[in-house]
DNA sequence: GTGAAAGCGCTAACAG
DNA sequence: CTGTTAGCGCTTTCAC
């Protein structure tokens, strides 16, 4: 089973040479003639041979493998991110290695000792939605490997982070639905203590205080998936207590929504506009096509892939929390302006 | 920027004893006396030690990580797999590395050679539509990397794989069709070159045929995505050669479908019925939601991993096609039986 | 221009 | 029970 693969040592010993002449012939170093250098060159290819990057490794303390830990790979945002974080990477000369912590705190505390442990050159975090305790993300900071957030961050740790401005997003998506003759507005929310989502739900509160629509309580309903959304609306339903817009926390709640005021017949803007969050495949899907806010993963992912690279090879640079523009996608589950 | 992570020298260094009596103390080695393992152990913990796993794979040429290749993270289909093989892999002590092709062979090709560097334990991947030569996927077997497919696989490689069979389910999902009273249906199919296409699209013919629904070529158009899926609908309307039925080979082309339909009022499945394949998020979300075949990626996932585990365990293995079952979801896009 | 030797972090065979 | 040594594949001084 060993040694399968050619090594530099198989070439030196084929053609009497040594390992290191052949290193320095494989790299074009100027030391070496440039027979020597074609001779090498020629057998390596004719042995097929492929440096061995974890030798590499060992030797210069690099292992070009970036570490990534997301609450769920399937989801679709997430994904997006990653393939901006791929591409981006894989340009730069690294990999990635992925880790889903399935918003089990306790997997993602070993997803990070695994990466410390592969000597991962930076890791990238979405946290799960639950993490309270940061202990693990700052073992990453001590073992000092670069540590970057995107969208779901950690209040307190000093990293480099990527973020879109949830606030302001939440805000303007508030006011639209205001603006285009919503009066009486809920908010589907998620847990608190995730930052994206207290924001979101900040935006909503501020925007209703700023255009004069008293608070309530009431307007804050705890839903954050495609089975609350829907069981939350029929519930409103039901009490009589049916808002004229929804906005919710994203997108998956918003097509529950849709779906239980359809099965209402209740007509979807005029009587109730949507705004989800996201823009996720399903969103032009909808029927209606929702309305929602354009969240820019693939952009998310480069940026945050160039942010950590950035600071792998300078770890002592200012921490940056690069903000991500956000859209607002005027679709039909909200009334024309 | 060197050697800021422990090592078991400096373990040994500090208790004064050896390197290798670090070692063994670490790994409960029989010979050591309890009293230095609980020494080492808690200096280990004292000093966050982590074991380097770049070192331990150059000693043992092992890496455990598996390296994938994929068109599209993005995919819902593919992501589903992916978090499968992840789940399956990270339980038995491996890591994932991602790589994707963006259906370009070019990348694929620099993937391949990019896995064998890093010296993955095994290469899981399900190719692009345009590959036609596998010589790269050769230079992986004829490294001794252990390699499997699933879902696109490469016709004349030996190889596990890990499949569908999509004949059968094209074939029962026309049958479904046939028997709920469609008798003019067409198929949006896929690229023929992949086999899952042509599959798809021989259990479509031959189901008509079974059922003595003569053929015609028409019947079959080239669409494998959300706009071409709804302009060809929207051709076929235009051009007054509506079907009664659309089989398309994936669950956006159907989604397109769909739009088509609903944009020219034509009642769906009263009018026309329409069954999609995969069983993505968006199928569950269309109006009316999507009759269409559940491939569960996350099986499929979770089989190659341990395909691929066990080949890595033992080379020598006969090698394997597994077909995961799957299973028409019958929701409102079709007639009920 | 090329070779010999040391070392990256760790394990394992061999001593004692 | 513990230490010494060699070696995984490669690069990099330091010699010659």
């Amino acid at each position: 089973m060993r040694s399968l693969q050619v090594t530099i040592k198989d070439i030196a010993k084929q053609l009497g040479i040594s390992a290191s002449t052949v290193s320095r012939a494989l790299k074009d170093h100027p030391d070496i003639s440039e027979k020597t250098k074609i001779k090498v060159k020629a057998l390596a290819k004719e042995l097929n041979y492929k440096p061995n990057a974890i030798a590499l490794s060992l030797q210069s303390s690099k292992s070009n493998i970036i570490g990534i830990i997301v609450p769920q790979i399937v989801h679709h945002f997430f994904s997006t991110v990653i393939s901006g974080i791929e591409e981006y990477a894989g340009k730069k000369g690294y990999n990635v290695l992925i880790c889903q912590s399935n918003e089990s705190i306790d997997k993602e505390i070993t997803n990070t000792q695994t990466l410390i442990s592969s000597r991962v050159d930076g890791i990238i975090v979405s946290r799960t939605k639950n993490t309270e305790d940061f202990k693990h993300f700052r073992n990453i900071q001590n073992s000092f490997i670069p540590l970057v957030f995107f969208d779901r961050t950690c209040h307190g740790l000093k990293t480099d982070k990527v973020i879109i401005d949830d606030y302001k997003a939440a805000y303007e998506a508030t006011e639209y639905l205001i603006r285009t003759g919503c009066k009486n507005i809920v908010h589907f929310s998620g847990p608190e203590n995730l930052k994206i989502s207290s924001k979101r739900m900040w935006g909503f509160r501020d925007a209703l205080k700023k255009n004069s629509i008293p608070f309530k309580e009431e307007y804050i309903i705890n839903a954050d998936n495609l089975e609350d959304g829907q069981n939350e609306t029929e519930k409103l339903i039901r009490n009589n207590k049916i808002p004229d817009g929804i906005f919710a926390v994203n997108d998956m709640t918003a097509a529950g929504a849709i779906n239980a005021l359809k099965k209402y017949n209740i007509k979807i803007p005029d009587k109730v506009s949507v705004i989800g969050f996201t823009n996720e495949l399903i969103s032009a899907i909808t029927d209606p096509p929702m309305t929602t806010v354009e969240q820019n993963g693939y952009i998310m992912g480069c940026k945050t892939a160039e942010l950590l690279i950035k600071r792998i090879e300078n770890i002592d640079a200012p921490f940056i929390s690069e903000i991500i523009p956000t859209k607002l996608i005027i679709r039909d589950t909200t009334k024309k302006n």
